[in-house]
DNA sequence: TTCTCGACTTGACAATTATCAAGCGCTAAC
DNA sequence: GTTAGCGCTTGATAATTGTCAAGTCGAGAA
């Protein structure tokens, strides 16, 4: 787990737009009080419930949010470069509200929270940036919330499988990003259930197997799952 | 629908943690471009979808926010006053992702989305109040989409009971603040679910006759309810 | 007072989803 | 190659939740 911050890594986090920006100044007073780490698979980065003291900014690898209550997990979402999380937590300097894990190995800038908060006051183009993001993630949550409350869970792969062949290059045949135990957790449901609903869109021209993916006839499958912008587009 | 501005709401408006801390002068120039509608009950103030052109405050009356698809509807908040409503989509100039409709009568201030992003520029305290605002909803989607993802319709019903308790003082005989048909929605059940919910927590000490709720005896009910600060506490 | 309407409840039933227990198939260690 | 382990699948069953179709109840109108 080796700690230490590399130069070559300023390009890849000054590229973020909640850095790309703020005052040269700003920036490099960040990048000193922060530091970076390689984390290998399965780290608990983050428990829930635990006092917030950095913002997270993963350069590569992934990382799994998940939260836990009486005995029952349930993963949230899944980051990516080059993305920032636990951005709420540090802004309102409230306890985390979701753990997080790598999922493989994974390189993560942390900056104190207390330096993002201050910095927040002196430089304008930050805090615009820290808005938009929280609001970006802010309307991500509200279209979760509402992919759980109004479609069955047949519904809800019908709609991750179509957006994930557009992050596919919209090509018929593509890969799961991750084990399907976790698509099931992320998709609210049972690994046995999820096993089922794949089946359950074969109809509609799904075929699986393994990791792969094919598509064989987007419009009927559009046709089931009527994705929604104001659901399934992460862009708006 | 009486459209006006009196400077008698101007003292509500000012003391919202969103308003509170800014210039003097930036408050006066947002309320000279703002104004205030008095609306009936059961109207809807927006439709999702549409482009976001105000930033909405209550000031008086209570607000439904849902959101349809596919000839579902479901409800997503209730807003009451001093609340906005409605930031996120302004910060970042999208799409309303929620319907909003009045539940009685209700008095709104509506203020020109461009207003609050460019004044949000030029004055940084309201800027932090923008953001403290934001992760707040943020961090409030998150714990409604732990609850609905964690928990079944019973442990539900039972935690919000006990959180309803406690913005009632605590005291042991409270009304519901609607009606159940609305509960039912929020807490994402169907009616007819949410009676028999009622009775299944009879064992627990929940009473029900009409609207009024008594809780004879917390003790046993916190024990089956399990609240967690990290999906009960909304002040967190 | 009586009537009507709508919200709520109840019962019977169906759909969805979860649980439990086995079995399959791939991968990796030996 | 053989074997152990793990993730995935499958089947049987149970729990949860939704749907449909009566009811009941109470508030407000006539």
């Amino acid at each position: 787990m080796h700690i230490g911050f590399s130069e070559s890594d300023y390009p890849d986090i000054r590229r973020l737009p909640l850095f790309s920006d703020m005052a040269d100044e700003s920036f490099h007073s960040l990048m000193r009080a922060a530091y970076v780490q390689n984390f290998p698979p399965q780290i608990e980065l983050i428990t829930e419930g635990d006092p917030c003291d950095f913002l997270h900014v993963i350069l590569s690898g992934s990382v799994d949010l998940f939260s836990s209550w009486n005995g029952r997990e349930t993963s949230m979402a899944t980051v990516r470069p080059f993305s920032t999380f636990i951005l709420a937590a540090t802004i309102n300097d409230g306890p985390y509200l979701m753990s997080a894990r790598t999922l493989e190995k994974s390189r993560v800038v942390l900056v104190p929270s207390k330096d993002v908060r201050a910095l927040f006051d002196t430089d304008n183009l930050f805090a615009r940036a820290i808005v938009s993001e929280l609001a970006r993630c802010y309307r991500s949550s509200i279209k979760a919330h509402k992919d759980l409350k109004l479609r069955t869970s047949l519904e809800r792969l019908a709609n991750y499988l179509l957006r994930q062949q557009e992050n596919s290059n919209g090509d018929a045949n593509f890969e799961l990003e991750f084990e399907k135990r976790r698509l099931a957790s992320l998709l609210g449901m049972t690994p046995e259930n999820l096993s089922r609903a794949f089946k359950g869109l074969k109809p509609y021209g799904v075929n699986v197997s393994g990791n792969a993916i094919s598509i064989t006839n987007r419009e009927e499958l559009v046709n089931f799952a009527k994705p929604d912008r104001l659901i399934d587009d992460y862009s708006t």
